[in-house]
DNA sequence: TATTGTTATACTCTATAACTATA
DNA sequence: TATAGTTATAGAGTATAACAATA
């Protein structure tokens, strides 16, 4: 048995620490996590579905829908019926949300940055290379 | 900006697939994740406090009691006042305690195998030394 | 009848504050 | 009075189930 920690562990406190380190960036620009996720899952493009971009999201479809009220009353998402199939929403950012978005994770980026910082580049590299395969829907 | 997903968002991810990994092995030996927790933590010695192991694996120490109580019913933590200062009980495992933790912690490391067999060895090992250094109690 | 979105509700997890026992 | 542990309670976050609108 080696002697390193478990993997669940590790991550949970890295994760805890990533949390910790988005936070006052978020709540600066009046974000919740799911917000941004949100932000973020609709840069990539418009959602057909509401429940759609809470799977992908990994969250549920209910607890979404308080977080989009809030971001369409600040402007930053476009929710209107299909024309098709008035039953669903279709979302997408509005100019504001990408504004937005794009200044946020710059931010975050930066944290992470200084989050990495002390490992050697080529560890740090395959870090994040081993992270977003290990990762990659499937 | 790069084209990669948040670090946060990765590692939300990648922690979500550990914990259901390990939930059915937990589960099996009737182990809540915290119950676990406190004996990999127990495992590297006795420690001298309830609050210092609470903080030590990043938990209340009101939501560990619960816990070490369940724990010391089944005989796998010893749990005593110290005898030089009655406040505070010395807690360890015990022998059937120990047993339990290696029995369990050998089936998850199975699982992270599992998990991590997808990629490059090399990547493999950069990316577990990565987290370690990462994660290294400061 | 099935599906999307919504609301209401209940449940779990977590932290805060009050209490006890020792010092 | 201060500290370790405990208990009680309230709050946040989450999921479950019922409901309305549309197909």
């Amino acid at each position: 048995m080696d002697e390193r920690e478990d993997l669940g562990a590790m991550l949970f406190r890295l994760g805890r620490d990533l949390l910790a380190m988005e936070q006052p960036i978020l709540s600066r620009h009046e974000l919740s996590m799911w917000a941004y996720a949100v932000l973020t899952a609709l840069r990539e493009g418009p959602t057909r579905t509401q429940a759609a971009l809470a799977a992908g999201i990994g969250a549920d479809k209910t607890r979404l829908i308080p977080v989009l009220d809030e971001l369409q009353r600040r402007g930053l998402i476009e929710r209107e019926p299909d024309p098709a199939d008035r039953r669903v929403r279709l979302l997408g950012l509005t100019a504001a949300g990408r504004r937005l978005h794009r200044a946020v994770q710059e931010e975050i980026r930066a944290g992470e940055q200084r989050l990495l910082a002390g490992c050697p580049a080529q560890d740090r590299e395959a870090f994040v290379r081993t992270l977003a395969a290990l990762t990659a829907r499937r």
